[in-house]
DNA sequence: TATCTTGTTGTAAATTTTTGCAACAGGAAA
DNA sequence: TTTCCTGTTGCAAAAATTTACAACAAGATA
């Protein structure tokens, strides 16, 4: 995932924020671990390069720029937290409760299904991530479920 | 939502597990109180009834019941957890994220996407409750977005 | 009913996440 | 470059959630 900071900033400054280099540095962590971050992941990266910078803020940067769409939260089993960056092409997991193995979903295989909500139930699917929870192949053939 | 507690202590004991006053007085609070349960809340109903009853004994519960497929976790806007009785007809939920309103999603709307699923990813989603996060048709006009 | 096995609970501490508030610092404007 | 407004941060405390462990108790068996 490729990391468009000068794109970022600018769009942020424009609504009004500020640029910090917290939320640069956490931006940053992000979109180098990868694809579903925890904040403790994100924290222990950034504490490293700035042991002044707080859990507190972690915390509050991760939401705030999931508000702005440059961050996706990623939900995992039981409910546990993760965040990626929201890329302009979204993707989407299905999570094994069993397991807790994520299995991508091509946003093509949503499409009709979030047409038809947004027709029928005037309801606006947050596409930038779908978090689908249930048993992979392996889990279901070994449990004997 | 009717609660059989006769039946599902008969489950609990058939698979090896104990049926103890402060499960049955949890399954019971969940029961009562409705859609979309808090710990926090099912932990004051209790500790009303019974104040020995902990904490730490409330949130092993609602997991526990929860693998025993007889409550199903619903997970609320900003990856909050509340929990509700697993009911025979299974029924979802479109979470707005800007408002937190819940709007029911009748379980025969999702049927083929779920039978994709299963044949298409070899994925079989748990259909116990299905969480879909996005903004309600109010939101979407006030905010204009 | 008494006994025994082992699943459960309460307590307290550890962990994780949120929040109030005063000090700080972006960045627009002069 | 200096000033000023107000968005942000760090700290510390609060709140929410999880975990280790010893004491307890459900319920099967005799």
């Amino acid at each position: 995932m490729t990391c468009n900071t000068a794109e970022i900033n600018r769009q942020l400054r424009k609504s009004g924020y500020r640029v910090t280099p917290q939320r640069q540095l956490i931006l940053e962590a992000v979109c180098q671990l990868g694809e579903h971050v925890t904040p403790e992941t994100v924290y222990d990266h950034v504490h490293r390069i700035a042991p002044t910078l707080s859990r507190a803020t972690v915390y509050r940067v991760l939401h705030f720029l999931t508000e702005q769409r440059i961050l996706a939260m990623v939900l995992m089993a039981e409910g546990r937290l993760a965040y990626e960056m929201s890329g302009p092409e979204p993707h989407h997991h299905l999570v094994c409760r069993t397991c807790d193995s994520l299995l991508e979903l091509p946003h093509s295989v949503l499409q009709s299904f979030l047409r038809a909500m947004d027709t029928q139930y005037e309801f606006e699917i947050d596409v930038s991530h779908v978090s689908i929870f249930g048993h992979c192949a392996d889990c279901r053939n070994s449990a004997g479920a």
